[in-house]
DNA sequence: TTCTTTGTTCGATGCATATCGAACTTAACA
DNA sequence: TGTTAAGTTCGATATGCATCGAACAAAGAA
């Protein structure tokens, strides 16, 4: 017996997909503008996986009991490098999840709640109420 | 500055952690009986995870879909080889997603459905409605 | 102006995992 | 008694990704 492989079906698609192909190097804050994609862009699967992580869940949960309060990376609980630390916040952010934005030398961000209930009913109160 | 590194966080988990040392080679049908983790053990990042994949998000809306019915593997619409296949099962099996019997040579799953809604309550709602 | 704070990016490392073909086993069927 | 169907396991391969230290940049404070 032969299978037919994957031709039709939907490919697993990388978490992290660079937006631009400048050569970087650190931060510009007040010049860089983060990149939101538009929550119609926006997949189950990137959001399962950006969750998926106990890092990233904690970091939604902080957000969520700020209550709206835009919160700088520092401010949230994570113990884990600056460098991981800014990995985890990119990830959240181009799955859709968080909105950034620099203000001086801090990056304050905010769950974009009101889309993702939208889009994702449930999806926030899963996240607060799951153990 | 100086930063201290990860022991009271929660740390990453293995996704498939083995359920047994048994140098086993092939099926054992009829004599296997899967082992399946007690609904309170199950974790949401591990079921972020498993949902993760569009593959386990699929056969995931094939068994909503089946409405209680008990599915082969065989009879889930999923381009991948057998081994893949199984692989995925084995994954939602151990994420506490679903519920595996031998029948014959086939295995019969169905959704964990009553428990997980218990439990996770949204978290099927939110699969079979997200797009 | 110099130092501190904040956060990004790079490159490296090590582990996780998606995928396959092949070998295998049992149950059911011819 | 073969033969087929169903599904698991192994070993290999390639890729994904979490993590870190170091280098870097800009804003703000000293």
């Amino acid at each position: 017996m032969h299978i037919e492989l994957n031709t039709a079906f939907p490919a697993r698609q990388k978490l992290i997909r660079p937006l631009s192909n400048q050569p970087f190097r650190g931060t510009v804050p007040g010049v860089k503008h983060y990149t939101h994609p538009a929550m119609s862009e926006v997949t189950l699967p990137a959001i399962m996986q950006a969750l998926a992580d106990p890092c990233r869940l904690a970091i939604v949960r902080d957000l969520q009991q700020a209550g709206g309060r835009a919160l700088a990376c520092n401010e949230v609980r994570l113990e884990v490098s600056k460098a991981t630390r800014s990995h985890h916040f990119e990830v959240l952010r181009s799955a859709g999840i968080i909105f950034t934005e620099m203000e001086g030398t801090k990056c304050m961000t905010s769950l974009r709640r009101r889309e993702l209930n939208k889009r994702f009913p449930g999806l926030l109160k899963l996240v607060s109420a799951g153990k």
